[in-house]
DNA sequence: ACAGCCTATCAACACTATGTCGAGAATGCT
DNA sequence: AGCATTCTCGACATAGTGTTGATAGGCTGT
């Protein structure tokens, strides 16, 4: 009760605020707190067979051996369980993400590659929840909110990157730089999804560092296009 | 009845072979067709308005002035009215994409710019179709069959274009080219997705050609990245 | 020890949406 | 007229979501 009215205060303004929500009940130190690591734990192992569609908050609230209703003392809904997987995912990743693309100023190509493979690493650690994500983003609000801040955090850091790379005289001043950073972002986000979901025209897995790492050196430090 | 049984077995080997199955009813030439219209062009103004999954069936039956009952004698659900929406949108579109890129041999970048345009040009006429298959692919098998085929086709298209610039000694051998292309039509899918959602990390809508022909040309053209 | 307060659990309910069935109009053909 | 096809709908069955109110058990302070 307290925790769905306080999960859904935040959802309510997560497109205005990206505060850091409190995703499940609040409180609570008691042994019920192992149920709701249980619900998370069979959230993942479900995921791991089926999408997200075809998983009931019956089957998570048995997975974890509880009754349905009881499922809604400590989550108000699928959505927000996924939620916290995700929030999980991405606190573990960010610190990876940082360290990945700030150093190695001494080689351009090195650089690129460090952070193609964070990415890489960081979303292939976690497959069945970057699916889950995926396929919740497609109704709801919240969690397309939540993945483009993490889309949002990688395109400053590439920003930066292109904007430090042309500062020094090593890339040419083409198109944007925060343009083309979203560009190379989204390039991976697709080609790597696609890879990890197993879509039907997807980059060979062991090719695809390389075919990216090609694409950003080549679009970061090629010369610009004559119109 | 009749549409179901053959809507099913068409929707079951959908992923083997990719039949032109015939959507709706089948024969009828009576005014009924003109009910069918009725239901697709109420589903294209809604989703204009709001997300597929926003819309019930009783919207669309509403909208086409019948009862949501009527409405599935016409179509076996909601997803089918989607989907022969992407057939009309991809038939239409598909001439378009192998005029583009199978022309102008002779500038490589403007070659790549047509390629570019075309596919911003043929998703870009029918954003609310494009939003809708996007959002159906997260659920329903027969949407990301769909999907995959027309990428596909792109796909196919650009590794031959990749694989004559290569021959012609133009463009160095890199990246395996079906790899290369796959990434560069993952891009531009992306890409523009977040544009016609409105996402919120985006390239801007009026440099998104410029950028994306950037990053083709010089992937495509540009030298391999030493290891 | 017992009153009171949390945490935790669940059965029962209300609601929404989907898809199916069979009864029947409306239309047109012979 | 008789009959078939095309079309329409009310009524039903099912599945899932989220809510409520009753209750059980543990811990705390007095």
């Amino acid at each position: 009760m307290t925790a769905t009215t306080e999960r859904d205060a935040a959802a309510t303004d997560a497109t205005a605020t990206p505060a850091p929500a409190v995703r499940g009940r609040r409180s609570a130190r008691a042994a019920g707190d192992e149920r709701e690591q249980a619900i998370l734990r069979t959230a993942e192992t479900l995921l791991e067979r089926r999408p997200l569609a075809e998983i009931s908050v019956d089957d998570l609230a048995q997975g974890a051996g509880l009754s349905r209703s009881a499922f809604y003392f400590y989550f108000p809904s699928k959505a927000a369980v996924v939620l916290m997987l995700v929030d999980r995912m991405v606190e573990q990743a960010s610190g990876a993400r940082d360290t990945a693309l700030a150093q190695l100023d001494s080689d351009p190509a090195a650089a690129c590659r460090a952070g193609i493979e964070g990415f890489y690493a960081t979303f292939g650690a976690h497959r069945p929840v970057v699916r889950a994500v995926s396929e919740l983003s497609a109704t709801n609000d919240e969690a397309r909110a939540l993945w483009s801040q993490v889309m949002q955090g990688w395109v400053e850091q590439v920003t930066e990157l292109i904007e430090a790379e042309r500062a020094r005289g090593v890339a040419p001043n083409a198109v944007s730089a925060s343009d083309l950073a979203t560009a190379l972002v989204q390039l991976n986000e697709r080609v790597l999804q696609a890879i990890f979901i197993e879509e039907s025209p997807a980059v060979s897995e062991r090719a695809a560092i390389d075919t990216l790492t090609h694409v950003w050196v080549n679009s970061i430090y090629g010369a610009p296009v004559e119109a």
